[in-house]
DNA sequence: ATGCGGTAACTTACCCTAGGGTCACTTAAC
DNA sequence: GTTAAGTGACCCTAGGGTAAGTTACCGCAT
């Protein structure tokens, strides 16, 4: 902790106190839902008041967009690099959700931002939000279209169906994970291999 | 709505209106969350004031509580009933499905009001949503592990993350309705029997 | 080496509004 | 005329947002 620093001190640059910032602010966002957390809790976090939180990001809106974009850039990348690899289509959720624990063992909290239903519905947040989503469903309807019609199974509805649930798997697979942080990255993967292979019979 | 109505009419006996009260109080938590959601926003759909809403439940978190009760004692019956039919271990997720979609298919948003991520960490209502959370998780774990057990996959810790799963299944599925009100609970229950023949080679 | 400005990091103390919560009152119905 | 349904107008606090100042560091001229 930044801590008992006489006032003024210059501490750090500005840099490395906005990526501290974020990192708490994704914690506390994830957490709490954007309407539920407080950004004097999110300065007091980092050691620092709540001022320089408001000259670094400007509103609440800024610091959340600038969580919400590291997040999603971060996973639209991941899971693009790994659906362009190709493969299977039975092999794709776990290789994806290989590729999301690995990429935020550390900032786990960071998928949540993506789906909070309390941010303001209409304005910067839901668009880029929306956006962000709309790219990762892209690739989970990709990937049900493929599963799907290796099966037979080519109800568009259904599929859209389908997407959707994935993306609550991963959901609840990621908040049973932040309940457990002695499980790491490889761990978890691991067991979703297990479970997988158990459920469908492979 | 009622509506237009001259100041002091006696309009409707409390306990009508407090049905109604309830039902727009789920249906804008379940919307915003408990932090997002507001008081004279609820009163106002309703077509009634701030003022009669404290006087009929107290508080915010009295309000929240008689719509999470009555979200929460309908679901735990419900499934309840439902598991203690019996039947194999492969056909209950769907019955239990059927269930919920039978009785919220006119309260979508009632699920969302145990699984709210903005309620105070503390307190009556983070204990009573953990109550009934853990009721359904029990419900989970046990089908969840008459389930894997029929399938020769027994580590309990697994068993725990596919008993969450599934109710972040069940959460994504009613996300996907709440979308689609055209789609009734016989469409929904069919539907989500397709998906699952397709995906499991039933 | 020292003093001295400029700038960047940071704070204290404040403003302002949204929204939770209350009071005193009005009117319809029996 | 008593009671229950309902209201307009208000209070108060939490929390988003800001203004003005304080201190440390760096580069530089002497």
């Amino acid at each position: 902790m930044t801590e008992s620093r006489a006032v003024g001190t210059k501490g750090m640059p500005r840099e490395e106190r906005e990526a501290q910032l974020v990192v708490a602010g994704t914690e506390e966002f994830g957490r709490a839902g954007y309407a539920g957390a407080s950004m004097v809790e999110i300065a007091r976090r980092v050691g620092v008041t709540k001022p320089l939180l408001y000259q670094y990001f400007g509103s609440k809106d800024g610091l959340y967009l600038a969580c919400l974009h590291r997040a999603g850039s971060r996973l639209t990348e991941g899971v693009a690099t790994t659906m362009a690899e190709g493969g299977e289509p039975d092999q794709m959720p776990l290789k994806v959700l290989s590729a999301i624990f690995t990429t935020f063992d550390h900032d786990r909290y960071a998928w949540r931002l993506l789906r909070d239903a309390t941010v303001p519905a209409t304005g910067d947040i839901a668009a880029a939000a929306a956006d962000y989503r709309r790219r990762l469903d892209a690739f989970a309807l990709l990937g049900a279209t493929q599963l799907m019609t290796s099966r037979g199974l080519a109800d568009p509805v259904d599929i859209e169906a389908i997407a959707q649930v994935w993306t609550g798997v991963v959901d609840s697979l990621i908040s049973w994970w932040i309940d457990r942080p002695d499980e790491d990255a490889a761990a978890m993967t691991a067991r979703c291999a297990r479970i997988m292979g158990g459920l469908f019979g492979w």
